[in-house]
RNA sequence: GCCGGGGUGGCGAAACUGGUCAUACGCGCCUGACUUAAAAUCAGGUGUCCCCGCUGGGGGCGUAAGGGUUCGAGUCCCUUCCCCGGCACCA
């Protein structure tokens, strides 16, 4: 017998499966028709230079379901792409020179190696990457149908602006309220960006999480943060302006209530409100200094402000004239940007009013119920919301609304490595697309990354000036790019027709192969790249690009792999990177350890002790493997047999049912204990085949070797085994013998006896004699199969 | 504060719909075999307290704490404590 070589043997079948095109997935012949077609998706790697644990854990996880659905018959695409846009390569190019395509294109190839090096199931044909014209060409092409629905759009919003480096920060890039370069307090100043009008989606958001088979707590967290509200908009009339101030509230039963408003500093009547009001200066000031703040920073104030501006709105319910003010913990984002304030029911509005000394008036007592309410008093505080909004309804006063907390996404991003965004400004046109014939809008070459008061795409005055595309008159370039979610929003289109030079994707080809069967990523893109995904994929449905709703019809998280910062790693000292602990113990090792570790979906502190076990493990499967190898075939029943039938049982069930992937581990292990416990028992080759097949998708270089030296072939195709229930099936189980719910016996039982039988037996068993001690039985419960208690 | 997840041996963890002395599998540790020795490998042991006629056998207690439901609870219910994650002036 040959001593276990991991690195031979990985090097050797990673080959053969190269050579023999393995695992790459052919397209269909026009119109097949979806069958037995299965989507294994994992979110693509921002390719820094290495993996690290947490790829390792995500894509063996993928790899393990991948042959596993490929050995059950399916015809399974698990592409392999880059999200390589972004600012790790551009700051690394601002820091240490160089260009970020180079960078990133070397780290490529350098992670590209790496899960090589891990053997996985990768289709290398459909290989994409966001920063290849080829692709950004079609996120481009994307973005102009979202930009002619009016779904790409430009408006004035705040964002985070640096006064010293003279730029936007993306909020990544906002530490503490500090500018992560210069250490400035990043202030809010408001400029016009663009934004993808998600907001239109909010509905078809939330309900189409009921066609999904994704975790709850992954689907609360996006309602969460789609926030919908329903209540009111209620009108509150200010004379002096002439105007019907609305504001919005989730609380219409308590309008009664309502003796006072205030308005966000930044809503668009504040201006008149200033021109009328007596407090002019102290307003304007307000004003002034809270808009310069961040909304984090108002959020924190541990009180509130806020300024009287002297003038009035009549309760559309009292028709009681109540003050206005102007505050900064009302925000203009949410609802109408106003609000009405109602002291005794509101907290936040009742602190104000303790501060400011405004009037407080119950309106809702102990027993829910309305009082101080006029024709409502008397009216349980669930049924007076609908019975005032309709009161007022009938008035003009008000209407049914719903409010949500979603925002429109702003996609806009001052920076270089990113996708351009395809539009010309024109003198006389205004804002123009670049036409789709002239796509891609190549990324230009710029001397200096760094933003400097204008995006670094702007400094290329060459590429920047273009005639517009419409009158040929002086145009100028967007030079914002685009956040890198968009390219991420759409990459799973493009994989199942990645060399398409015609069309993002061929309509029929998306929908042979979608929705994504089984996605895997972490959860920290639960309001993210999740949401967005099933944004795109709703817009590009009503376009008629594609025939379904949904992206992501099963979801599953892998947990955090931690490094560092813990105890363990700081005594342990570096933590080795994966392809060298693939060179130390071999990939299968590695891959094995990742998933026998703990639950995948469980977060963990990454250690190393424990891989030598996984080592050990596999030495001894070599070693036994090769033993029972040389066993006869055959050998019907018998322990041993049988354990290798439950153990396909536990596997199969495991991966496919449950998706659990560490007790698979552990219940193989437990079958070549067994195995070589008995060597050379009745069916030790079975034993020996069932262990090898069962490990393949885990550890697939040394299942093939082994399933080679079994005299079988091509084990990466055999079919999964199935496990045969004849020979599950036992004559005999060990009966548990309790009493008062104790377990004093088990004895070997038929399972022809009858529950008379076995409690006659129960009541033999001299250790449970010794219990009874002559006191009487009142009850004995039988659970077929595998007990009987007696209760005295 | 709100929402979600979780607390099981020295450690990572099993126990899937309440039903086989809870702790599988692995790590670590202990003992033994092989060896001049060590490593590797192999075999055995490893929750805790107690009892006995003590190379064996028996019993009590044990799944964060307390209570409940049940013939039977790690699993279900209630209360409390602790840890982790998300959101947080959203009207």
């Amino acid at each position: 017998m040959e001593k276990y070589d991991p690195k031979a043997i990985e090097t050797k079948w990673q080959r053969v499966w190269e050579d023999e095109r393995a695992f790459y997935v052919p397209n269909p012949e026009p119109g097949a028709e979806p069958d037995d077609e299965f989507y294994m998706l994992e979110m693509l790697p921002y390719p820094s230079g290495n993996l690290h644990m947490g790829h390792v854990l995500n894509y063996t996880l993928g790899d393990v379901v991948t042959h596993f659905k490929r050995r059950q018959g399916l015809n399974v695409l698990r592409p392999m792409g880059y999200d390589s846009f972004g600012l790790p390569a551009e700051n690394a190019a601002i820091k240490e020179g160089g260009h970020p395509r180079e960078i990133t294109e070397r780290n490529i190839v350098s992670i590209e190696r790496q899960m090589r090096r891990l053997g996985w199931a990768i289709d290398w044909d459909r290989v994409i990457a966001a920063h290849d014209p080829a692709y950004y060409r079609w996120t481009q092409w994307l973005f102009l149908k979202f930009f002619e629905k009016g779904l790409a759009f430009r408006k004035e919003a705040p964002v985070n602006w640096c006064p010293n480096d003279q730029t936007v920060l993306a909020n990544e890039q906002v530490i503490d309220g500090r500018c992560e370069r210069c250490g400035a307090e990043v202030e809010a100043r408001k400029m016009e960006q663009w934004f993808f009008r998600i907001t239109a989606y909010a509905d078809a958001l939330l309900d189409d999480h009921a066609l999904l088979d994704w975790p709850d707590r992954t689907i609360t967290i996006q309602r969460n943060w789609i926030g919908r509200s329903e209540g009111a908009e209620l009108l509150f009339r200010i004379e002096e302006l002439d105007v019907d101030l609305p504001v919005f509230t989730t609380r219409p039963d308590t309008v009664f209530g309502a003796t006072f408003c205030v308005l966000a500093p930044e809503h668009p009547l504040v201006d008149r409100l200033v021109e009328r009001s007596p407090n002019a200066d102290e307003l304007r000031e307000y004003v002034r200094r809270s808009m310069a703040k961040r909304g984090e920073i108002r959020a924190a104030a541990e009180e509130k402000t806020g300024v009287f501006t002297g003038l009035y709105a009549i309760n559309p319910a009292t028709d009681e004239p109540i003050r206005i003010w102007v505050a900064d913990y009302v925000l203009m984002e949410y609802g109408t940007g106003a609000i009405m304030a109602v002291p005794g029911h509101d907290e936040r509005d009742g602190e104000y009013a303790k501060k400011f000394g405004l009037p407080v008036v119950t309106v809702i007592d102990e027993d829910r119920v309305l009082v101080n309410s006029g024709r409502f008093d008397g009216l349980p505080a669930d049924e007076a919301k609908k019975a005032i909004v309709d009161w007022l309804g009938e008035q003009g006063r008000g209407r049914p609304a719903v409010s949500f907390r979603l925002r429109d996404w702003g996609f806009s991003r001052q920076r270089y490595w990113g996708c351009p965004i395809p539009i010309v400004y024109c003198e006389q046109c205004g804002i123009v697309p670049v036409p789709e014939a002239d796509l891609p809008v190549l990324l230009p070459e710029v001397e200096d990354y760094r933003p400097k008061g204008k995006p670094p795409l702007a400094s290329n005055d060459e590429w920047l000036h273009v005639p517009c595309p419409r009158c040929g008159g002086p145009g100028v370039r967007e030079a914002d790019t685009m956040d890198t979610f968009v390219d991420s929003s759409w990459y799973f289109l493009r994989y199942v027709d990645p060399h398409n030079d015609g069309a993002p994707f061929e309509r029929w080809l998306v929908d042979f192969w979608l929705p994504v069967d089984q996605y895997v990523g972490g959860i920290d893109h639960a309001t993210g790249h999740l949401l967005y995904s099933r944004f795109f994929v709703k817009v590009l449905n009503e376009l008629g690009l594609l025939g379904f709703r949904e992206p992501f019809q099963r979801l599953f998280h892998q947990g955090w792999v931690r490094q560092g910062g813990s105890k363990m790693s700081k005594s342990r000292g570096n933590v080795t990177a994966p392809d060298q602990l693939a060179d130390m113990y071999g990939a299968d090792a590695v891959r094995l350890y990742i998933l026998f570790v703990g639950p995948a979906d469980q977060d963990m502190d990454w250690t190393e002790e424990g891989i030598e076990g996984i080592g050990r493990f596999l030495r001894r499967l070599w070693r036994i493997v090769n033993e029972a190898a040389g066993a006869t075939e055959g050998g019907d029943g018998g322990p041993l047999v049988r354990k290798a039938h439950e153990t396909i049982a536990k596997v199969t069930d495991d991966i496919g049912r449950r998706f659990v992937f560490n007790t698979p581990i552990a219940a193989v292990m437990e079958l070549v204990n067994e195995l070589g416990r008995n060597p050379s028992a009745p069916g030790a080759r079975f034993a020996a085949e069932a262990a090898v097949s069962l490990i393949q998708p885990y550890a697939p270089h040394i299942a093939e070797e082994l399933w080679a030296q079994l005299g079988h072939e091509r084990l990466w195709e055999q079919p999964w085994p199935v496990a045969d229930e004849a020979q599950l099936e036992r004559e005999t189980f060990e009966l548990v013998i309790q009493v008062n719910g104790k377990v004093r016996d088990r004895v070997e039982a038929s399972v022809e006896e009858s529950e008379e039988e076995l409690i006659a037996r129960a009541k033999q068993s001299p250790r449970v004699q010794a219990q009874l001690d002559g006191k009487e039985i009142r009850q004995a419960i039988v659970v077929p199969r595998k007990l009987v208690n007696l209760v005295v």
